[in-house]
DNA sequence: TTGACATAATACCAATTGGTTCTATATGAG
DNA sequence: CTCATATAGAACCAATTGGTATTATGTCAA
């Protein structure tokens, strides 16, 4: 499961795969759909595009000689979980700091 | 505010970084701290920390000679509204689905 | 079958990264 | 004051990264 946590994060952490999967949000895209939203070349995007796949935020489905990318759950899912994990913590400090501050009255 | 996304997921995708993290969130730590946790240098440590920083996931308050590093909600929160959009998106599919199947019956 | 086109694969490059070691600087304790 | 200690900073190194250009490979259409 942590390898899944990793490659998913480390797939977020550059911006123009960020920005691939917004656009993937509106729809599934073959690599030359993508390659037209940005200023790099197809290798570069075909890069991109492989780290998304290892990182689970995306799924590939060979469509003839097309490539169909389209947005996967479960790897937003893990690093949306990772981060929940923190989410509860500040709950619970402000759970705590509530209640430190009524016993104190 | 997209840089502040960008420093938070570049800080986020180290498996280092996120267990300074995890540690972090049993309580605030000097360097020397977090050094003990770790196998390795105090130099490594401290630049995973300034990332760390970078990003605002931690605040840092020097205490005499040392350095108390705490976690910070803000760069974890910007990270988890980034995470967000894409929670909106599934659910958004999931209701089409929904409503799809049901005006079928 | 042949040509055009979408993708795959490889080699290469400069910049960044995670790590090290070594050298300051500043502060608390005797 | 002096010494030990906590952190800061710089220089350096190998590996990874984001990008390029070039060369295959496979598939649709005429």
């Amino acid at each position: 499961m942590t390898p899944q946590v990793q490659g998913a994060f480390r797939a977020l952490a550059d911006p123009t795969r960020r920005a691939i999967l917004m656009h993937l949000s509106h729809g599934e895209m073959t690599i030359g759909d993508v390659v037209g939203k940005f200023d790099i070349t197809r290798a570069a995007v075909k890069k991109h595009l492989t780290i998304l796949e290892e990182g689970a935020l995306i799924s590939v489905e060979p469509r003839g000689r097309e490539r169909i990318n389209r947005l996967q759950p479960s790897g937003i899912r893990s690093a949306a979980q990772w981060i929940g994990f923190f989410d509860q913590f500040w709950d619970d400090k402000l759970a705590d700091l509530k209640s430190a501050v009524e016993s104190e009255r």
